[in-house]
DNA sequence: TTGTAGGCGTTATCAC
DNA sequence: GTGATAACGCCTACAA
C-alpha cells in the first residue's frame, strides 16, 4: 500500500486498475449506492495502494456546494477574537466544516475584498466580525437580505437584518458601575479603547462598534442606577489603532486633581493602562483607584491586586455562531433576534470599597 | 446595474446575454487574449448587471490548482500563534492566496484529519506547526520528501528533511543567562512551560518540541559560558495542558529554602506563574528573584518591576514561513537549511543585580 | 450489482 | 478577434 503518485491519481485511474467503470469506483469510494461488498474492498484496496486523494474541488462543482464557511475577523492577533477564533474552527470542524480566513484589519475595503474572494470560492456561509463604521452593502442584496448564509460575531450592525451574537455588553457595564456604587464610589470614570477616531477624544465618536456603544450606555445606566450624574470629563473614548492612546486617556483621565476614585475600563488593553498610568503617578489600584476592566485576561489574576474583569463568554460566542450558521446551511432561516450570551462579572480586589 | 441573480449565474448567462460565445466572454472576464476593447466593455457590464460571480472551484478544477493555502496550528487561542497567524494571513493575502485554518491542540490524529481534508481541498502549500511527539509520516512521501509544498513554523522536526522557519532560541536563552550571570546571579533556575506530560517533571520529557527544547540547551550553554554547574533541581518542566502546572513548578522551584535568585522563563504563561508563585511566597521580583521571560507578551511591561523578556519575532516569522511556501509553489527548492530569525532580548528591571 | 453517458462552470486549444 | 469544442475530476440519472 502506499505507493503515493505524484498526486496526479484520479478516479479514473482507480477504477482503471480496478477494472470496473468510473460509477462503481465513485459509489466504492463515496460509501453509497449499491455495491457488493467484494468490489467495493477490492476498489478501496487500489485507491490505497495508488495513494487516490478525492478532489474536494471536483465534487463541490459537481454537487453545487462546499463545506467550507469562511471567518472574517478584524483583528486575528486580539487574544479576545484569537480565542473567538478558535472556537469557531474547533466546532465547525466538530461539524464537519473547513474554515477560511481572512484579517481586515477595521478596513473596510479589505473586507470588501475578502467577501467577495470568499463567495468566489463558494463558502456556504459566513461569519463576520463586521469592520467598525464601514458600510456593509456587500453583505446584503438589494432586498436587505444575505447574498448567502450569513452570522454576525459580536458586533451588531443596525438597521440590517441578520442573524447575530454577542454578549450581554450594556448590562455587564451596568453591572459593573453597580459594583463600584454599591461600594460607596461616587466618582466613577469610564475609558472605552475601541474607538476609530485617532487619539483620545472627549466625546463618544461616530461609528463605535455596537459592543462598545453598548458599554458606554450600560455605564450610563448603571450611574442613573444609582443616582449619579455623568460626567463628560470622565469618560474618555481612545483609538485602538495608537498604543499609546489608552495610557494617555488613563493618564488624563488620573492625572487630574479632580480624578474619579473608579474606573471601569472597556477592554483589557485600556485596563492595562490604567494600571500603568497608576504606577506612573503613585497611585495604588484598589486603594486610590479602584478598577474593573472588560475580558478575563489572563494577567489580571497576577496583579496584586488581581483586577476585577467582565469575563465574556468568548468561546461560547465563536461556538454559537458556528451552530447559527450550520442551522442557516441546513435551511432553517435565520434567527430574526440578536442571540445575546451573559457575561460574568469577576469580583476582584481591584473593585474595592472607597476610602 | 447589480440586480444580483441567485448566486447561479454562470459564465454561459453572461455569454448569452452578451451575444458571445464562452470563450469570449471567459477572455474578457479573466482579462487574457486578444480580444476587442469594445466586445470586453460590453461583457463586463452584462456581467456585473446580472451579478456574475465566477467560480473559483470550477476554475481550480480546470486549471489543475487552487490559490489556497493551509494553516495548521496546534492553539490558536495561544496569543504567539494567534500572533504569527495573524501575519501568516496578512502576507498570503498580500501574496494572492487564502488560507484554511485549522487547530490540533497538539493531537496527532487532528493534525492528521486537517492534513488530509487540505489535500482533499487541494491546497497548492502547507504551514505547519507540528504537534508535540507525534509522527509526521502523512507530510512525507516514502522518499521522505513532502508530498506538496510544505513549511514547518516555528517547529523543527528532527530527522526530517523541510523547510522551517524558527527563530533562535536556543541565542536568546544563553544570552539571557549571560545577562543574569554578568549581573552577579550564580544560582539560576529554568522552567519549561511545554511540556505533553502531565504534571511538573524533574527531568527533560521526551518529546519536547524543538523550540522548547532549544531553550533548555541554551540555558545549559548559558551556564556553561559563565562557568556555573547546572543544577537538576533547578530545572522544571511543567504541562502546557494543565492551566495550575506552571505556577505548581514555579512554587515548587522558589518555595525552597535553597532557591535560585534568578529564573528563566521559558514562555510568558510560566513568567506569569513566577510572578503569581512571588506574590504568593512574600518574594519580590527584581529584589529577592530576578526573571527573564519569553515572549514579550503586552502585561510584561505593566509589571512593577517591568519584566525582562526575549522578543520573538512572532510575526516575522510567520511572513518568512508564507514567503518561503510562495517561494516553493513558485517552483522554487525548499530551503535546506532553517530560516533562523534573532530574538531580541529586551532588558527591563526584573533582571536585577544580585543583592 | 454494474456500466454508460452527460453535465457541473471553467479554461484553453484549435480553427476560422 | 471570435467561436466551437474538448477537457478538468467528479457524481448520478438511467439503462442494462
Amino acid at each position: 500500500m502506499s505507493e503515493g503518485g505524484r498526486g496526479g491519481v484520479t478516479i479514473v485511474d482507480v477504477a482503471r486498475a480496478a477494472q470496473v467503470s468510473t460509477a462503481t469506483a465513485s459509489r466504492a469510494l463515496g460509501g453509497y449506492g449499491r455495491i457488493s461488498a467484494a468490489t467495493r474492498e477490492r476498489i478501496l484496496a487500489v485507491a490505497d495502494d495508488l495513494g487516490y486523494r478525492p478532489n474536494d474541488l471536483a465534487r463541490a462543482v459537481r454537487v453545487g456546494r462546499s463545506s467550507t464557511i469562511g471567518l472574517v475577523v478584524t483583528d486575528l492577533a486580539n487574544p479576545f477574537f484569537a480565542q473567538a477564533t478558535r472556537a469557531v474552527v474547533d466546532t465547525a470542524s466538530a461539524l464537519g466544516h473547513e474554515v477560511l480566513i481572512a484579517n481586515t484589519g477595521e478596513d473596510a475595503a479589505a473586507e470588501r475584498r475578502a467577501v467577495r474572494v470568499f463567495v468566489e470560492k463558494r463558502v456556504c456561509g459566513l461569519v463576520v466580525v463586521p469592520a467598525a463604521g464601514a458600510d456593509h452593502d456587500h453583505l446584503f442584496r438589494p432586498d436587505g437580505r444575505p447574498h448567502l448564509p450569513l452570522v454576525l460575531l459580536d458586533r451588531r450592525l443596525p438597521g440590517r437584518s441578520a442573524a447575530t451574537v454577542i454578549s450581554d455588553d450594556l448590562g455587564a457595564a451596568r453591572e459593573a458601575v453597580g459594583l463600584l456604587a454599591g461600594r460607596g464610589h461616587t466618582a466613577i470614570g469610564m475609558i472605552d479603547g475601541n474607538s476609530t477616531v485617532p487619539g483620545v477624544a472627549r466625546d463618544a465618536p461616530a461609528g463605535l462598534v455596537s459592543a462598545a456603544a453598548d458599554r458606554v450606555e450600560g455605564f450610563l445606566a448603571g450611574l442613573r442606577d444609582a443616582g449619579l450624574e455623568a460626567r463628560r470629563d470622565w469618560m474618555l473614548y481612545a483609538t485602538a489603532a495608537e498604543p499609546g492612546a489608552a495610557e494617555e486617556a488613563a493618564l488624563t483621565l488620573l492625572g487630574s486633581p479632580d480624578r474619579p476614585t473608579a474606573v471601569v475600563a472597556n477592554n483589557s488593553d485600556v485596563a492595562l493602562a490604567v494600571v500603568m498610568a497608576c504606577n506612573r503617578l503613585g497611585l495604588a489600584i484598589g486603594r486610590d483607584v479602584s478598577l474593573i476592566g472588560f475580558d478575563d485576561a489572563s494577567w489580571t489574576r497576577a496583579f496584586t491586586p488581581a483586577i476585577s474583569v467582565v469575563a465574556r463568554p468568548v468561546a461560547g460566542l465563536g461556538e454559537a455562531a458556528v451552530r447559527e450558521l450550520a442551522a442557516q446551511i441546513g435551511g432553517r432561516p435565520a434567527a430574526s433576534e440578536p442571540i445575546v450570551l451573559p457575561n460574568r462579572l469577576v469580583d476582584r480586589p481591584s473593585a474595592a470599597p472607597r476610602r
